[in-house]
RNA sequence: CGCGGGGUGGAGCAGUCCGGUAGCUCGUUGGGCUCAUAACCCAAAGGUCGCAGGUUCAAAUCCUGCCCCCGCAACCA
């Protein structure tokens, strides 16, 4: 027995669960349950992230206090997680008074190696918004993205750490444990990175009052580093009087994994080791990077539903078939795309066919063949007992790896076996004879095992199923996975008649109908390209999103035809037309609307027209709209298009009119 | 040279790090079975492994160059 302690990312509060926290979490769910099912001790910890201008400014705005705010996402986590049967033995919030004094605790540490120096940090600042913008992120006249004032430049004082120093000792670390980053191509990434040199980072903020106060610097606050990535060592007791949790998993000998995205790998591979280095405090064994969940991007969802909503599939189907998909569809560390129509293949062939209608034949058979009982036989070598022991073995090995897919492979390989096993002996035949009830037995009893091995291979994967199918079976629920060797199931039990553990989907009502009744359901999840994290390097930057899940669209109020009469629509001449450079969707284009100087209008029709096609054409221009530059170029309007799958239409006259003429 | 992912039988994908019979799921065709959730079993058709060079006895896999697609970022004003 060993110790192992696995993190999923904390989520930043200001955005709700979706597939990639969602997936984040399963992964770790699923390996804890592993661990624990052989024996080991495990601590798997899951949390949020809440402090950080971005909280503090949407709280604003909602006129909440942050915590307020944080407290209502928090919640949706909870009852997410809660449904999920999620089985963390901790949920740490970066608010919690438990978190603070591992941080700074650990900010002691650094600052006693000397790591950190104050430094002023300069940049465009402004005043309105209290944040700090990149040149950039400023709008077209180089003011306040979201004021449209002047930004003043302006240096704050910081504290940095001297993540240069740690370049060397980082590399000396990757080459000493080629396993700390997986899978390997990303740590030559991560390697690459450093490779480059590092420079220092800055770890705290004077502007930021949502935050944790920096000990030592008056006035300065712990910036998001430093504050979230120590909630892996602060939810065990690190810098709190009883510690003996983080003694056991981090300081102590066993395993130490932090799931992560790929989009955040580089702070755990990189600024975390090197705080910890700096803090002299253990590193962890490993940091896995998972892909992303790519939503389906082909044959949209016009008749097929392309809606990924794992909150509905959950619903209709059950949290195990969501994680039994994902664990099954991705090769862990790489991309993968979530479509409706991979998730209902999937459903059926494995889950409804392969499991669901191989356990449903066989309890059909033996209730059929010795009066609603077990086989009265249990066989100690078979030839099923060779496949099954190689399943379990593959499964081991696969699961040590996180290979989750293969692992799943290897026992349905066994139930593969097993049909065809079935096959071969064709029980059903020879149910009325007698002579043959020995042999029958044995078939019977023998697939049955198999298929319960299998079954017990399946609990960490399908927490709720798993079991399920072990009861169906007559056997039981075991404690640990040693089960899995042969020999488990109970000869000549009870075995009460089965209803479908996996109904089958009818694939043609779901996808089809599916997009007809749009639910008013509240989602609990939202789809999003990529898996959230403790943080992103931009919280200072975006524009603060609302934390709720209030709808946006605005009632098509009616305007008033002078308001109509504001917008000046003419029609334009197409004179030249090139296309912009490095752009895919811009063409610029030169128009005569009728006036004495020609006009530059960048559009983006690129997708659907060349330059060629458009130059003498007429086109629709909004004449009187306030200049912006695209990609460097001056647009003086904007040609107007019908927009359909993503491909413009230009709007043009039925028939040539001079340049200028006004469209109203 | 912005960052990243990818191009493998009709579809979706593994295999590529550690060269050596190209594999899986779905679909198609034919057959079998009838215990089971229209399921299960057998067989077949179907692939220039994006292109071109190179290394090698041997390349989907290693090297070089190129083409194309998709995300992200930057702009569909």
């Amino acid at each position: 027995m060993s110790d192992f302690y696995v993190t999923t990312p904390i989520y930043y509060v200001n955005d709700l669960p979706h597939v990639g926290h969602i997936y984040s979490t399963i992964v770790g769910d699923t390996i804890a349950r592993y661990r624990r099912l052989r024996g080991d001790r495990v601590r798997f910890l899951t949390g949020t992230d809440e402090h950080g201008q971005k909280i503090e400014r949407a709280a604003e705005e909602q006129g909440l206090k942050p915590i307020a705010l944080a407290d209502r996402v928090v919640d949706r986590y909870f009852e997410l997680w809660r449904q999920m049967g999620m089985s963390h033995d901790d949920f740490i919030r970066t608010t919690e008074a438990r978190h603070a004094p591992g941080v700074s605790e650990i900010i002691r540490r650094i600052a006693d190696s000397g790591d950190f120096y104050v430094d002023r940090h300069e940049g465009l600042y402004c005043p309105l918004c209290e944040l700090f913008y990149t040149e950039k992120e400023l709008d077209e006249n180089g003011n306040c993205p979201i004021h449209g004032t002047p930004v003043e430049l302006r240096s704050e004082e910081n504290v940095f750490f001297r993540l240069s120093k740690y370049g060397d000792a980082l590399l000396a670390h990757y080459d000493a444990n080629p396993n700390f980053v997986r899978p390997q191509s990303r740590l030559n990434e991560v390697r690459q990175f450093v490779a480059q040199g590092l420079r220092d980072l800055s770890v705290s903020r004077t502007s930021v009052d949502w935050a944790l106060p920096f000990p030592g610097y008056e006035g300065h606050t712990v910036y998001v580093w430093l504050d979230a990535l120590t909630n892996y060592i602060s939810a065990l007791g690190f810098g709190r009087d009883d510690a003996s949790l983080y003694d056991t998993f981090w300081a102590g000998q066993g395993e130490s994994v932090h799931i992560v995205g790929k989009d955040i790998l580089r702070f755990h591979a990189v600024y975390w080791p090197a705080f910890l280095l700096s803090a002299g405090l253990p590193l962890p064994d490993t940091v896995w990077a998972h892909g992303w969940w790519l939503r389906d991007d082909k044959k949209v969802s016009k008749s097929v539903g392309n809606v990924v909503r794992p909150d509905e599939l959950m619903e209709s189907f059950g949290v195990d078939a969501l994680r039994y998909f994902v664990l099954r569809d991705m090769v862990f560390g790489q991309d993968a795309t979530f479509s409706d129509e991979a998730f209902v293949d999937r459903y059926n062939a494995d889950l409804a066919n392969d499991l669901g209608n191989t356990v449903s034949r066989l309890v059909t058979l033996s209730r059929r063949a010795f009066g609603d009982r077990l086989p009265p036989a249990a066989v100690t070598e078979g030839p099923l007992t060779g496949p099954a022991s190689e399943a379990v073995e593959a499964y081991h090995r696969a699961m040590a790896d996180w290979a989750f897919q293969d692992a799943l492979r290897a026992l349905w390989r066994l139930l593969q076996e097993t049909n065809q096993y079935l096959v071969r002996n064709e029980p059903w035949k020879k149910l009325k004879d007698e002579a043959a009830k020995g042999e029958v037995a044995e078939v019977l009893w023998s697939s049955l095992e198999a298929v319960r091995i299998v079954s017990v291979g399946l609990l960490p994967f399908l927490p709720e199923k798993a079991p399920a199918v072990l009861h169906t079976l007559g056997a039981e629920v075991p404690e640990n996975l040693g089960s899995m060797a042969w020999g488990g199931l109970p000869a000549g039990g009870e075995l009460p008649a089965v209803t479908p553990l996996f109904p089958r989907i009818d694939k043609k009502s779901y996808l089809g109908p599916a997009k007809q009744a749009p639910k008013e359901s509240k989602p609990v999840t939202e789809t999003a390209e990529k898996s959230q994290a403790p943080k992103k390097d931009s919280a200072e930057k975006e524009p603060p999103k609302n934390v709720g899940d209030q709808a946006a669209e605005p009632p098509a109020e009616h305007i008033t035809i002078d308001k109509f009469f504001d917008i000046q629509l003419r029609v334009a001449n197409v004179v030249a037309a090139e296309a912009v450079p490095k752009s895919k969707k811009l063409l610029k284009l030169t128009v005569d609307v009728g006036e004495t100087e020609h006009r530059t209008v960048v559009a983006g029709v690129a997708k659907k027209y060349s330059p060629e096609d458009l130059v003498g054409k007429q086109v629709v221009v909004v004449a009187n709209l306030k200049p912006a530059k695209l990609m460097g170029i001056e647009s003086n309007g904007m040609v107007l298009a019908a927009t359909e799958d993503g491909l413009p239409f230009l709007v043009r006259p039925e028939s040539e009119v001079p340049p200028g003429t006004r469209v109203s």
